[in-house]
DNA sequence: CTGAAAGCGCTAACAC
DNA sequence: GTGTTAGCGCTTTCAG
């Protein structure tokens, strides 16, 4: 019943001129249609007006699905991510949706919820059938990086941000720097160490967790264990409140702005303040960090420039010009007021 | 050149297993093949069999624009949204596809950055160039809003939110009921009237603010002049500052949560404390909502729900079964503690 | 239940 | 420059 609805809804589709109504009513061969449709060969400016004057009159759109198939040729690209609503991920696709528009691309979003192998098939499957020009991997968590194994290899991709691969061109934003930044800057207020908060890494290596690393032993500081959070932000409140029930934590660096916030609510609902008591920092600067009490101190990632870097090199990986393999950009520090000279607790 | 490498692309490609490769390894004939995959007819188990092993020997995934080509129905459906990265979007985007994905829907999605006619049928060509199912319009603003009007007539159309369309599918949340419920929560602490900023609307009439108008109504309480607010939640710290300039304000009811996190933030900067001098609720119950300090009082909006309820009116439009041209949800209230009875300011 | 034949809308090769 | 011919990979008749 619902196949005898659907067959209805094709023969309205059906509606839809072709390449031959516009050639016929425009006096012309279909091949002359297709040649103003593509530029690819002269066409005379008369013949070039007439098709195009029929076009208009039937608002005819060229089929992707017969172009295509005939043509091996995609507009299309899809974007893998493990997630999509978050801040990070949001800011990425839209910066690669951005870029791929300006280039009449169309872009496919999937996403992968799990980095379980079935799980990893099911998702991409259905997007595997299309046909792609290319697809960017956002390879900030685990499924990101299953989905990249899954990826056939003679499609296209890029990597976005995650730890280095071979042999796939790659945009990443150097956190790791960025982070040794932070952390340096946090010690040279005159913290003993600092402590750092993690979310879920991509990988063992973190390239946040890592730059704080080497601030610390570069300083001769003492590394304090590592606190895991999920995505979640609520997940940092706990661990403020133990962080707070530790009199030696006096700076705390996070693996990003929400858990910076949750984290600063747990140390808020312990008593203590921020930064009188404890000092602490974010990373990515959320829209909202610059907003909180107190304005949340962090390292500016550009997400949506991330994305855009990365459409550019799956560009150059299509037609295989350009040389740059990898693309990164440094995360600059943005100061404000959650961070302050340790001053003795009580 | 660009085209050289492009080509060379296409014969890699072109490995890619074809429907009569495993026709041929099964050894039977194409459109036996074509029925195991689509189920549309019976096949002999032996030959089935045959087939389910080829196709996994060889790994072959038919051709979407093949089969979009011959069938004239396909897969895939669009979402047009005038943004994506901003909470209520994502959450929403993120249900659509998690809904479509389960359906074995790909999703595309495209961005129309604003209302100029121009700007709108340049963001959604290469889109309606693509065989769809169906679209769903993200209609919170006036890109979503212009970009409906753009829909070909003969495409399974739903609109999300927004103010009532006829003749088009829609799921919604009711805003308006929700903001009256919270402004009349408030009025019941004590407040004499409640004064509301309002974010961007997507035409005249936005439910929030009508509700909230509404509740004062109501209730015979002086309807306070509206502000206005852009998306930015930074465009709320002016306003809160405007706010606590006028001592008659004890309660703020604001269009969204970020928006709210701005004004307190303005009233904060003015020496003013929320909730003792200046009660302020939000919209929407956004993830950090809970975090803030003090935790806002709010309305939860289902984002992902209303995608998946999208996503199923979608579904029947396109097949043509239920009746249902319409499903509505109602946000409900989470109260926090930005909120509280009024005391003399000062 | 299964195969042969036709053709979806378009571009690519080739004549002219 | 422009038309003719062929065919992309698949589903859909239609015979049998």
């Amino acid at each position: 019943m619902s196949n005898r609805r659907a067959a209805d809804r094709l023969d309205e589709r059906r509606k839809n001129p072709t390449i031959s109504d516009v050639a016929q009513r425009a006096g012309v061969s279909v091949p002359t249609v297709s040649r103003v449709l593509t530029g690819a060969a002269r066409v005379s400016p008369g013949k070039r007006e007439l098709v195009e004057a029929a076009i208009a009159e039937l608002d005819f759109r060229p089929s992707a699905a017969a172009r295509v198939l005939v043509s091996r040729r995609s507009q299309t690209i899809a974007v893998i991510a493990g997630n999509t609503s978050r801040y990070g991920y949001a800011e990425t696709i839209r910066g690669i949706e951005i870029a791929a528009r300006e280039k009449g691309y169309t872009v496919m979003i999937t996403v992968v919820e799990s980095a379980d192998e079935d799980e990893v098939d099911r998702a991409i499957s259905a997007t595997l059938t299309q046909a792609l020009a290319g697809v960017v991997v956002l390879k900030f968590d685990p499924p990101g990086v299953a989905a990249l194994r899954k990826i056939p290899g003679n499609l296209p991709v890029v990597a976005l941000s995650g730890t280095r691969e071979t042999g796939v061109r790659q945009a990443v934003l150097d956190e790791a720097d960025a982070a040794e930044e932070l952390t340096r800057y946090l010690l040279g207020l005159g913290h003993k160490t600092v402590h750092h908060v993690r979310v879920p890494p991509s990988r063992r290596v973190d390239g946040r967790t890592s730059g704080w690393k080497r601030a610390l032993v570069n300083a001769g500081a003492p590394v304090p264990p590592v606190r895991d959070a999920t995505w979640d932000p609520k997940s940092g409140v706990a661990i403020g409140r133990g962080l707070a029930a530790d009199p030696e934590v006096t700076a705390v660096f996070c693996g990003n702005d929400e858990i910076a916030m949750g984290v600063m609510r747990g140390i808020v609902e312990a008593g203590l303040r921020v930064p009188q008591d404890i000092s602490v920092a974010g990373f990515d600067d959320h829209p909202l960090a610059e907003l909180w009490s107190p304005p949340l101190t962090t390292a500016k990632q550009d997400f949506a420039g991330l994305g855009g870097r990365g459409f550019q090199l799956l560009l150059q990986e299509i037609d295989g010009t350009g040389d740059r393999r990898y693309s990164t950009e440094r995360p600059g520090l943005v100061l404000r007021e959650s961070t302050a000279e340790p001053r003795p607790r009580r």
